[in-house]
DNA sequence: CAACCATGAGGAT
DNA sequence: TCCTCCTGGTTGT
């Protein structure tokens, strides 16, 4: 369920606690097993996200890469560090429902061992596919949708699959341009188009709803009908709503909140969103009833009346 | 308990 | 278009 915001932030606290330490590497559960005995006990070296993927390189090149999938997350324990000034560290990143979440104050360094158990390392908690561990810092992953050893060509060919990825590009304009020739050279909806990682990456069913509604486009519109303008705005507005998703940790993606209105919807995921899980609510511009339906098997909601 | 659901994606049909 | 994998929270019986 993470989108690209979340894997950036867990990149970041990876690169925080964990590189440049050697790591002790298990799999509790025991399904990755094989990977984490070759892993075991190398110096972590880099960490690098793109789009929804992780790739963390241990000493000697082997490149750990994860997909969280729908329901992966990774739950951080022990020195959990601010990986962003002026705000709180979460201890669990991933799946909103997973989080165990051990908040932190801000510039705070402790030591603790989650909520409940206060003893490091702590037990792992249900099904740990592999603990990523310190002295310090522990980050359990769990459920994710592909967990690999690769080498690093074979983990470069995984990064040339994908699309431009805001925050993984030194060259925003040209990589809006790619985004641009992939988009319009397609008939296939831009709702679809946008969900394709190899067209742009990181960005998931809420981020693709949104994205959609502030640029107030119809989703059902074939790729080669969106005027090149409108999609340098799309990937313009991505590269906003990444950056600020990246920092505050969440999809707030609604640019009419004041600071006040961004508060409450940081506490209150209800208020987050323009259209996303909004159906047959009234449209918050116009009060027509969002209209939710499955496009390629996911729900798109949209408002019927904004959005052409 | 079971059934259903979720911010995902690859492969078979 | 369907099936499969992965985990766990919520809802329903």
């Amino acid at each position: 369920m993470p989108e690209g915001h979340t894997v950036h932030r867990i990149a970041r606290q990876l690169r925080r606690d964990f590189v440049g330490h050697r790591i002790a590497v298990t799999s509790p559960q025991g399904r990755f097993a094989a990977g984490a005995e070759r892993l075991d006990g190398r110096e972590l070296v880099g960490v690098e996200a793109v789009g929804k993927q992780l790739f963390a390189t241990f000493d000697g090149g082997d490149v750990l890469r994860v997909h969280l999938g729908l329901y992966g997350a990774w739950d951080f324990h022990g020195v959990v560090s601010p990986i962003v000034d002026g705000q709180v560290a979460v201890g669990s990143m991933g799946a909103p429902r997973l989080r165990r979440a051990v908040r932190m104050g801000e510039g705070e360094h402790e030591l603790r061992g989650g909520a409940d158990a206060p003893v490091f390392p702590p037990e792992p908690v249900g099904a740990v596919r592999v603990r990523l561990a310190t002295t310090q810092s522990v980050a359990d992953l769990r459920g994710p949708t592909a967990c690999e050893v690769l080498d690093p060509v074979a983990a470069q060919a995984v990064v040339d699959r994908l699309g431009p990825d805001p925050a993984s590009t030194d060259d925003l304009d040209a990589a809006q341009e790619v985004v641009v020739q992939r988009v319009t050279s397609r008939t296939v909806a831009v709702g679809q188009l946008l969900m394709d990682q190899s067209v742009v990456a990181g960005i998931g069913n809420i981020y693709r709803a949104e994205l959609l509604f502030r640029a107030r486009l119809d989703p059902h519109t074939p790729g080669r009908r969106v005027p090149p303008d409108v999609v340098r705005a799309l990937w313009r507005d991505w590269v906003v709503l990444l950056d600020d998703g990246i920092r505050v940790g969440a999809m707030i993606t609604r640019e009419d909140l004041d600071a006040e209105g961004r508060a409450q919807a940081l506490a209150d995921p209800r208020q987050r969103h323009w259209v996303y899980g909004r159906a047959g609510l009234p449209c918050r511009v116009c009060g027509t009833p969002v209209i939710v339906e499955e496009m390629a098997t996911r729900k798109l909601y949209h408002c019927p009346v904004c959005q052409r």
